[in-house]
Parts: C-alpha cells; structure tokens; sequence
DNA sequence: TTGTAGGCGTTATCAG
DNA sequence: CTGATAACGCCTACAA
C-alpha cells in the first residue's frame, strides 16, 4: 500500500503538504494540490485509518455495544444508528455485552482502547453509578433505550412506564378485569417500568394487582410460552395476557393456540415493541409501539451535534403509542 | 491514559518489556513480569489498541460485511461469527454493503483500511472478478454465502441450488402441479440458484416451467405480498407457491388470507431460510432450514484456522434440509 | 533475560 | 502557502 511519504515524493512536495490535501482544510495553492492528487490516484493511494487515528487522536468511528446482534428490536436499532452516521461520512464498530456486567464492561473497554469517538451503548446489567463514572472519561458515552437522571443530556429512551400503562389501559377499557403479565427481567429498567405502568393502569381503575397473575420470563418467545404455561397450570382465571415484549407475546400466542385457545376470542394477547414481524402473526398482534429505529437515528444524531459539532435538534424521551390489530378483543363471557 | 512508557517507568524496567509481558510470548522472569504486572494494575493501564495495530499492522479484528444490520437473517449470521471469534479473544469490526456495488466496495475499503487481520463479508453487487482480484491483496478475504469457484478455499456456502430443488419436489410429492414461484433479484447468485433448482424439480417429474407462474420479488415481505397480488390478478390457476426467502413467504401469507384463502387448504406456502420466527405464523412455515449460524460460525473458524494458525477442521459447502411444518399440504381437488 | 533504538503512517506545530 | 520535525503508543530486531 502506498504511503504518504511516496505521494509526496512523486508529487515533489512535502508530507505535511500531502497531509493538508487530504484534510481539506488548511489552505493550499491549487496548482499544487491538484499535482498531489494526481500523484494519489497514480499511486491508488489510501490513507491508513489506524495511523490517521493515532496521530489525532480520533478515528471518525464510534462504537455501539448492543446486546446482542440478532434479534429484531437490535436490528432496527443499529439499523437507525449506522444510517444516519454513514450519511455523515462517519463508521460504527459494533460489539455485544450479552446482558451480562463484566461482558458489557468488556465490551465497552474494546471499544474506547479502539480509540471511538464517542460510544453509544444499550447496556443492561452494568449500574448507573459505573456509567457515571465512565461518562467521566475521555470519550463521551451515549445511552439508549436507558434513562439515567445525572446522565440525562446523554440518553435517548423511551417512557416505558407510559407503555406499559397504555397497554393495560387498552385491555381495561375492553372490559378486561383478570389480566395477566409476562415480564421480562426486572433488572432491566424497561422491563420493570413497564410493569409499574401495568399496575398504575390497574389501580387507576381499582382492579387489584395480584402477584400470582404474575410471571417473570426472559424477554424471548421461550418466555412467552413458559408464563403461558404457567398460568394455565396453576389454574389461573384470566381473559387478557400482556408480555412485556413481542418475541414473549408470540410465544404465548403459540402456547395458547396448542392449549385449544380460540384467538382472540378466548384470549385477548398484549404485545410490546411493534417488532416487524408481529404484523405478520396470526391474528395480527396488537402491541405498544417502540420507535427503537427513530432512536437509534436520534442516539446517532446526539453524536454528531455533541462530538462532531452539528446543529441538529435532539429529542430525548420518546414516547410509545398503542397499535391497535387483531389480537385484543373486548371481554366477552 | 497511561502509556506502556509510564508503567516501566514506574516498574523499573524498559519499554521493551513491558511489551513482552503483554504480549505473553517471549520469555519474562517471574520476579520482573510481577513488578510490571503490578504497576499496571496501579495506573490501571489498558494497551492502545490502535497503536498496537499501527506498530505491529494486525489488529486482532475482523471486519464483517453484511447487506443490512436488521433481518433475522443477518442477525443470526453476526451471531454465529462474533461468538465464535470472541471467545477465541478477536472482535469484530461491521459495516454495512446495502446489495449495493459502490457500498459494497466502500466497506470493503473501510474495513482493509481499518486493517483488519481479516475480512468475512457477504456481498451480492459485487462480481466475481471484483473478488479474485481483492483475493490477490494483503488482507485474506472470505466469503460467506457465496461460491466463487477460484475462491472455494475461501468459501462458505450452501446448496441453493438443492434448496430449490428440495422445496419444489416436496410440493410436486404432495400433488402439487400448478406451482407458482415467487423469486429473488436474479443477480443476487442465492436467487438464481434457488430458481435453478425449482426448475429442476418441475423437469424431474415431467412438469413444465412457465414463465407467467414466476415473479421476481425483492427479498421482502413487500415482494411476497406484490408477487402473490400479481399472479391472482393475472388470474393465474395455482395451488401452492414457494417464495425464495421466508419474508417473502410471510407476505404472501397475509396476502392470501386477506384474498379469502383458507390456509393451507386452499394454498399451500413454502419458505426458504427457516428463520426464526417462522414457527410462530400461522400456519407455521413450511421451509427450507439455512443453517446460517453454523455458517457463520464455520466462517469465524475460517480464519481462526487460515489467519490465526489454529487447528481446525473446515466444512466448506453446507446442504440445506427440509423443515416440513403446517403450511403446506396435499393438493386437494 | 533485559535494554536500546528504529519504525509503523499520519497529524500538528513551528518556522520560513 | 509550504516544509521540517517532533509527537502518537507500541512492536521488534539487535545488542548486551
């Protein structure tokens, strides 16, 4: 690979010279610009990243740690992320903590030795009081789809309590009384404040809370179907089921269709997410709209109005909305 | 941040050996590699990773080229690589080609640039020549899901062509002659080679191929549900469609059962991809399993034995087999 | 086993 | 506007 020292020679002018053409920036007598770049395009010649890197100290990349990198929720979301960063000339290096502390800590280390200039993490085990410390580093650290109140400048997220309200709320106002909630786990913020807005939603309209219409599951479709099972073993009475994400909802939707359900007339299903292919599921499932893309986009353009000095406007707490389809129904006796 | 220059400086040792005690290799006495060991606990030194590329140009990552971040089926792909390179201590660096030639191209670059140790991408735009040629440079380059002859050491992919051929055969086997065929973009070589297989099976058993059963989609829910309208509106007389990819076969899912079709009784639908999600439509897909995890794992094995020196062994082709589920069924006068 | 010194490819600070 | 020259943080012969 060509080096800048050969453009340099070629062309007959000096490195700094050379260095200067690239960057764009400081002033340089035509003449002798178009000389070098005439001199690059003989050589094929491509600027190293790395030592770009070492010698700026900044790599024009961020990173992005995700939990993991299948799924859809994360999908869309890195989706929205690197769109709107590629657009503006800038690359993401992505790797996975695996809800997991020391792999999110891991993986959030990997990231600032490579020399990111700013880090935009969905992370899930590791405590707010580690990401505040962090935030005082060197690199600035972006969090999405988690809000942390000292941090808050920092974080895109979602008003998951108001979610997981409306969820509710909808069951509530189609007659439903026993309901019952598959949430995911409460370590995880979004999944405890939705489950918080169940209940509000609950209260709000003096239906009691019990903790055996209750199942924790894993946010997957295993989940779903685990809590299902659950209920209808222990007997439960119940009209409604909401799961705290649609990948558990679909899971339950199975479990209920292979124990004889009709649905949605014996079982209204509540999912969470708005995932794409829950509008491909049978009856197409109603659920709570989680505009994870739009915040990856967002997430990303906090990046470039903060680290990169873009003027852009940030909108910093989303909120979800119901989409009614066919998997909720009116309470019928 | 600390420099390696500060812990020997605060270990009593030189630079040099500083190196050798992270780099594990050369021979260190157990007495000075403690006192380097402790200093760096104390000044909680991390190694520049960046810098650790430039001086010894290999970074210990591997750069990922993917057409889209979202999609379970990449999503599966990313996760079979990165845990399979992980635990073997490398990280991957991700970007994105789009299916689109310039893009493809461009994140080729990025990640040479970035110098990889080694690159595993998954391109579709790009010819074969473009390959060959990018084989012949510095950075081994292996291809994922995708067969170039002059390549084939460097090679994971699966029999479409058996893919094909196994999907329309279990039709023809269930009584099926009218088969409708909802296709991918033919540059993209999967496609073709799906289509090349189907047609063998048609002349297997004596049926003829005609070019107004056969729509070519895009790959997505969209084109499923634009192929399925095309060939009722065309009025063509079918029943059963095979779809390149389970995307397509999901919208043409919702597209039959909003035309009036009972499922699978008056349709039967077969899949190609087997992803995920998939067993949770109704009726569940019937589909052709793309083992694209194992894939991607075996690509990470891959250069784990050609880049790292590891001893391991290497399955280059991989068969696809059929998952026979609910949604397709004997043809019934 | 350990230290010295040169180099990896750029950027950035000074002079000129 | 352009050219030296010193970093950037680490690796790696080569010496000792």
């Amino acid at each position: 690979m060509a080096t800048i020292y050969e453009v340099s020679e070629l062309a007959g002018v000096s490195l700094a010279t050379v260095s200067r053409v690239m960057n764009k920036n400081a002033k340089v007598r035509d003449k002798t610009r178009i000389k070098v770049e005439v001199a690059m395009k003989e050589l094929g010649y491509r600027p190293n990243a790395i030592a770009q890197s070492l010698a700026s100290s900044r790599s024009n990349s961020i990173g992005i740690l995700v939990s993991e990198l299948h799924g859809p929720f994360f999908g869309q979301m890195m989706a929205g992320i690197e769109s709107e960063l590629r657009a503006a000339g800038k690359h993401v290096i992505i790797t996975t903590g695996h809800s997991e502390e020391d792999k999110e800590k891991d993986g959030i280390e990997f990231l600032i030795g490579r020399s990111c200039d700013a880090l935009i993490i969905h992370v899930e085990a590791v405590s707010d009081e580690y990401l505040i410390e962090l935030s005082k580093g060197k690199t600035p650290i972006f969090l999405i789809s988690r809000h942390v109140e000292a941090l808050s400048e920092n974080c895109i997220s979602l008003d998951d309590e108001l979610g997981g309200y409306l969820a509710t709320k909808k069951l509530v106002e189609q007659g439903h009384k026993n309901i019952a909630y598959i949430s995911g786990p409460q370590f995880k913020a979004d999944a405890s404040n939705r489950l918080i807005g169940h209940k509000r939603a609950l209260a709000e309209h003096d239906i009691q809370f019990y903790e055996d219409s209750l199942y924790i599951g894993d946010f997957k479709e295993t989940g779903g179907n685990e809590g299902l099972k659950h209920f209808i073993d222990k007997k439960l009475s119940f009209s409604a089921v909401v799961c705290a994400n649609d990948e558990m909802a679909s899971g339950a939707m199975k479990c209920a269709r292979e124990h004889g359900f009709e649905l949605p007339e014996q079982l209204s299903i509540m999912g969470y997410d708005n995932i794409i292919f829950t509008n491909y599921l049978y009856p197409k499932l109603t659920t709570i709209d989680n505009p994870i893309n739009e915040m990856g986009h967002m997430a990303a353009k906090l990046v470039l109005k903060n680290v990169y000095q873009k003027k852009l406007e940030i909108k910093h707490i989303f909120e979800p909305s119901l989409i009614s389809r066919n998997s909720v129904t009116s309470f019928q006796q």
